[in-house]
DNA sequence: ATTAAAAAAGCGAACGCTCGCTCAGTTTTT
DNA sequence: AAAAACTGAGCGAGCGTTCGCTTTTTTAAT
């Protein structure tokens, strides 16, 4: 997994190999997507986008040429996500679109027939998005658990990035979707929980995780990845690439839940173990 | 409203998180406290908070005799939490807050002279509040980063345990806040990273930890912190205790955190404390 | 190429409604 | 009877939504 780390010296102890095996294997190199690769995988440009929206509602929008329509709600989307992000959905005029989206009261109806259809619209290209991206992961991670929970964190990162107000959008306005949205938000959520906790239990299976309660564990490593797209900017201020927040989070995970049944140091003792703690111990 | 140092009063751990060794431990061990003895430590009971909030605002508020104003306050705070995050506080109309909370629109303009100031005024609660429990820790502490590190999330879990609403009240009108708000819930939350990351450095200076980026580090831990109010129904349905969740981020980060060159007390069997969660588990 | 009819796209004033907020009047407390 | 507390209809503003109308584009006959 990802444990042996391309530019550092490759005898650092500060990270335990999960298995003999791998241990055994010093040529294996772990395949990092970087953002690029990803981008190049799955098209989620805002473009690419607006054209699988208008057809998936081809029947209730109300112009007729493509071209014109992917442009037109590329426009509204855009400023949608903008102001939306800005001050909330709900605080968001439809006149305040019109104006900064540079279309009419009217024709912005050409597109939807209320405002809540727009929210839903939004809402289904990031759920189906998380269902493309996710929902397949490659067949030769089948069976490594490790690796198959570093591509999770990688791609959900990678996703949520390419994605980013789209996703702050599903996050912050959720409570107010229309029931059904808000159980499909729901849905999609417990879904990506649901793939991290198989992986943790399937490693846990192998003896490659040491971990209690698989699925709180799940439930902690969820808002990491949460955190990416809902505070992008505080990781944009500090300089953080995407490709350093995965590292970060997977050292963060693997370190956490690795199995410590193989001893990896010697212990020796110290005087003053009043300290022993570290957080790392069960008080 | 002071600290009284009555951790060890002898109040059953009622959730059962501590295993039956922990009762007959000697106090090197680090003293967990419990939701229950914060509690007696910190009154953050609605009425408490309804009480300051009058003090607060006297000039405003224009009910004279306090025992009034402040049962009215607390119907009025209660049901604006209750609605707003339900579904948002710009979408709760103030016709909606006096049909629940019992007050005609006239009675709740004594309270308030726009609505915005009743979000300030709540907002305002919370940031003194984080300002109360976190601001300063105990002195005992100065000189142990993993204690220190540990009494900060537990401290921000019961914190946001008992004052729940209010916390998603803030965290998700934040972005709403009129711009005076806003900024204080930013320099709040930032430096509630602070603190993190002031003891994550203090542990590596000593050698506890080891850490590659402090800073990052701690960026990962707040939203840890965050998540257990913001999704506070997911882990009640899954039957976690306040207790429990400390015991869980505490594990996960002190594992992650925690140096491997330096030598630790002896460590329980893997089996001993997976049968301790599991048997944490109330249901 | 010109042009006229038809179709599509685009527009924004107007409608009904709900919002935050006020205040003259009423009820309750002192 | 004075003071305090309380009331809810009413105000203007702004909301989502509609629709008669104008403008642009397409079509097709000349």
């Amino acid at each position: 997994m990802k444990r042996t780390q391309s530019h550092q010296k490759a005898d650092t102890p500060s990270v335990g190999t999960v298995s003999g095996s791998d241990q055994s294997r010093p040529q294996w190199r772990p395949q990092r997507r970087s953002l690029k690769s990803f981008q190049a995988e799955f098209d989620f440009s805002l473009e690419a986008i607006c054209t699988r929206m208008l057809e998936r509602h081809r029947d209730t929008i109300r112009t007729q040429k493509p071209q014109v329509a992917v442009a037109k709600l590329m426009r509204i989307i855009q400023t949608t996500l903008t102001l939306a992000n800005r001050k909330g959905f709900h605080s968001m005029s439809l006149r305040d679109l019109a104006a900064e989206s540079g279309l009419s009261m009217g024709a912005l109806y050409t597109y939807f027939d209320t405002k809540d259809t727009l929210l839903m619209m939004i809402l289904g290209e990031v759920s189906s998005a998380v269902s493309e991206a996710l929902g397949s992961p490659p067949g030769h991670l089948a069976d490594d658990p490790a690796k198959r929970l570093h591509w999770l964190l990688e791609t959900h990162v990678y996703l949520t990035e390419v994605m980013q107000p789209w996703f702050v959008f599903a996050y912050m306005e959720a409570k107010a979707f229309p029931k059904e949205g808000r159980e499909k938000a729901t849905r999609s959520e417990l879904s990506t929980e649901k793939m991290i906790a198989d992986a943790l239990a399937d490693g846990t299976d192998r003896g490659l995780f040491s971990i209690a309660n698989v699925e709180l564990t799940a439930s902690l490593i969820k808002p990491l990845l949460q955190d990416w797209y809902v505070k992008r900017s505080k990781y944009r201020r500090r300089g953080i690439s995407p490709e350093q927040y995965v590292q970060a989070v997977s050292e963060f995970v693997g370190t956490a839940i690795q199995s410590r049944s193989v001893p990896k140091a010697p212990r020796r003792r110290r005087s003053d173990q009043r300290s022993e703690i570290a957080a790392a111990e069960p008080f």
